[in-house]
DNA sequence: TTCATTAGTTCGGAATTTATGAACTATTGC
DNA sequence: GCAATAGTTCATAAATTCCGAACTAATGAA
């Protein structure tokens, strides 16, 4: 097995960060990694498993976000362990990853409000189906 | 000739705006719009023919950056007035686009130094050959 | 040690996306 | 009308991405 690439965030172009963060799975990924606050991780997956997400695309999603400098993945027995590289990239792009974090977590929410709005349409439909 | 596209900026993901700015030609026709504050612009493209983009697809990229809400643009005669959207966007994500903006030239500033650097290491190179 | 299990990677081909030349449309000016 | 210009659309070639199957590497139990 090949050792993990950790690029030097210097080495990175905008445009590679961006196109990770540009697939819903992998923004979804970092966004968790990112919120537990460089911390513990035991791997951000375990929930988007259910989803029917194969283990070989989860895989790549991870290999991506390393490759952009995203985040750092040491393996640690036989899991891995994936922690942010925010701070690095703070320091050479300020704020845009956290301004893209932003924007997902306000997307998520707006979503979450249609989907409610929607329930409650469907509702009045069933009501005035009666 | 079907009518142009232009979404609510609402109905735009994150992933789309990151996605039409993960490619090199179009962030840097899209900084560059941005970059006329909003006012003239007959085409950001001009000075990208030169580099032997077809116009097929620079049209398929000002197609994807309009869709992606990131630009208006409108037919004036013959020709295309591409403006950003800019203030729209900045309502539901602020600070995204100024902040993927300044990223990307924080990446042509240290790409400029990374040439000079190279100019002058060849020109090093030059001397000691001689 | 050997076997089984778990976590993740790699490989190869299918499916999807992107790029681009050629043909087309729409507008302007002659 | 015709020719020129700016841009779009279409069809297909080229490049990417997805995902199942086979593989690796670490752990624990027998």
């Amino acid at each position: 097995m090949r050792p993990l690439i950790h690029p030097d965030v210097e080495d990175v172009p905008v445009e590679a960060i961006l196109h990770a963060l540009s697939d819903p799975v992998r923004v979804a990924i970092y966004a968790d990694i990112v919120g537990q606050d460089c911390s513990q991780s035991c791997s951000a997956f375990l929930h988007l498993r259910d989803k029917a997400i194969p283990k070989s695309t989860l895989s790549q999603h991870f290999k991506i976000l390393r490759e952009a400098g995203l985040i750092r993945g040491e393996r640690r027995g036989v899991e891995m362990h994936n922690t942010s590289r925010c701070a690095e990239i703070e320091q050479r792009y300020p704020g845009l990853i956290s301004t893209i974090v932003n924007a997902h977590n306000i997307q998520l929410a707006s979503e979450a409000k249609a989907a409610k709005k929607s329930v409650k349409k469907a509702a009045r439909r069933a009501v005035l189906a009666v």
